[in-house]
DNA sequence: TTGAAAGCGCTAACAC
DNA sequence: GTGTTAGCGCTTTCAA
């Protein structure tokens, strides 16, 4: 019905307003030289015509899309979710939009979406906790544009990134609960082959045990995948097969829910039987009951830096230094202090 | 350092493997018209070169980017990020790639992403859960894509959409809490403005109580804006203002989680000391402790299907049918029977 | 089976 | 101040 009119390109307002297209392309980025009448005059054309630019176009001369993607290994989950929402809002800010792409922790995918991404000529590219495969490099590498890394690290630092201590975090967490009163700690760590987030928390917590005296025992540990589902069911291999604990330091707050839900099933309650402390500090983390106490990362923050960082060296910047944000333990409803013996 | 090498494009290629761009455009895309001896030459030259075709310059031949903008009003929450879920799988699938816009509930920023996502030359548009204003509607005409909604409706029901039957869901949960042996059911509802979510929850709650004789009483609904916050904010009003209660009916799981934990701060034990339905089924709605009683909505699914309905919208399908998809109650472990007197 | 040429909508020299 | 020209990388007639 209306699909003949036509949309209306840069000529037509050219022509309808008597002049070049390369006048009216200089009107609209208001650069130098055009008389005030000119401007006033296509301003008023475009206007009435509805003119839009055409970004593919302009991309397509300029190189530049002002579109960056961004992989997850997935989308749904609070914590993705936090970090996008940061990123969004920074690249609203800056001009820029983001192509969510989810890998669901998959390799092929992933190389999958790198590819789109290269295609669609994105500026820049955004990994969030993710194990950043050689082949990603390779691939990262022959796109040509900057990337920047959240919550995670490539290899051999090679990649600037934005993220927490992770094992200094893990560190504090599992010392709070000494401090405490508690002895028998608990561990619910994330993926056992993740070198990146899911080892240096491991480590922390390790580390914060011996520095205190207190054997680490290796049984005393499940492995998660950081999701809810992996907190239940490592919660229950737990209770059933690790020797009783009166602390739990869960290396997600997806997890320290999951595992919450599962203790309380089992008539368990926080934290007079037991204490949890997370890592995260996920919106939802303070809304259910009790309020998880735990490691607070900044996840909108994070996200913003990572993108700043982003924009930054598609500005031309040649190096950004990493940035290691605070985390600070926040203290709310589930741990209790032991009565000393 | 490698700055100088160039990217390879299509010409490159030709030239390389003696034919012509077109020949090299036509082998890519598999069309008829060339001996299987320059078939495989090209490819070979391709692989070589470490060519990719570049989709700005392809879609600004065919106008199209296989490309669709997602607008949110919030994309932290789990209700956007399930349905963001299903729609980047379905995307993922159909080729095409997802810009997401958090719109805030904002009018201008929603004004501004549209223009955004006009000039970036998308293929589509979907809205979730949003008030349409007459403005974007306008603005959506303009852009001459097909546009699907999710959750939401539009004015004149105007343009397609996929969604619960609200009215009747709501009536459901509320009816559930009656058989339950409720009389006394408070309700948190939407945004009080919004007709298309927020109002149909309210009536049908309003008339599961006139069916089963019970009085509705406007002291007894509070307003939240479907958020936790909203919720904690709507839960507070209602324990100090609302004549007592033995149920609630919230109008979005968030805001029932919010309200639980007011609850247990406030020592009210749920399901026995209230009993609580929530609407939508988060994900994480199954891993709180109690588990919430709710109206399960198929969110993923919903994504999926919307960006299916755009999909065959932009393949050139004049019109699809309105999808009203099943929600159904699960019940959980927040209301429990209230005993007869 | 293949190539030459035009053009998508825009920008960026380079003229005048 | 403003217009002309060329060209970004690709697809698509139209000829050959």
């Amino acid at each position: 019905m209306d699909q003949d009119t036509h949309v209306p390109t840069i000529k037509d307002v050219a022509k309808k307003a008597n002049v070049s297209a390369a006048t009216v392309s200089r009107v609209l980025h208001n650069l130098s030289g055009f008389s005030d009448r000119t401007k006033r005059k296509v301003l008023q054309v475009a206007e009435e015509l509805g003119y839009r630019p055409n970004a593919i176009a302009r991309g397509l001369v300029n190189k530049r899309t002002q579109t960056i993607g961004v992989l997850f290994p997935n989308v749904s989950g609070g914590f993705s979710t936090d970090i996008l929402h940061g990123m969004e809002e920074a690249a609203h800010e800056n001009g820029f939009s983001i192509i969510v792409c989810n890998t669901a922790r998959d390799g092929e995918r992933t190389m999958k979406y790198l590819q789109v991404l290269r295609e669609k000529q994105v500026d820049g590219i955004i990994f969030a906790s993710q194990v950043i495969k050689d082949d990603y490099v390779t691939e990262l590498a022959a796109m040509r544009v900057p990337v920047v890394l959240v919550n995670t690290l490539a290899s051999k630092d090679s990649i600037p990134y934005v993220k927490v201590d992770d094992q200094q975090a893990a560190y504090q967490a599992t010392t709070y609960l000494i401090q405490n009163g508690h002895r028998e700690i608990a561990m619910i760590a994330g993926t056992l082959g993740d070198r990146l987030t899911g080892l240096p928390r491991l480590k922390g917590y390790r580390q914060a045990l011996e520095d205190h005296g207190i054997p680490f025992s290796e049984s005393r540990v499940a492995y998660g995948d950081f999701q809810l589902e992996g907190g239940r069911s490592a919660m229950e291999k737990l209770l059933s097969e690790a020797p009783p604990f009166t602390a739990l330091f869960a290396a997600s707050d997806e997890m320290a829910i999951g595992a919450m839900g599962v203790a309380f099933e089992g008539g368990i309650k926080i934290p007079r039987d037991l204490s949890i402390i997370g890592y995260d500090d996920l919106i939802v983390s303070r809304m259910i009951y009790p309020p998880l106490t735990t490691i607070h990362q900044p996840l909108a923050l994070m996200g913003r830096s990572a993108l700043e960082m982003l924009i930054a060296l598609i500005g031309g910047k040649q190096e950004v230094s990493n940035r290691i944000v605070q985390h600070r333990l926040v203290e709310r409803g589930t741990v209790r202090p032991l009565a000393r013996d």
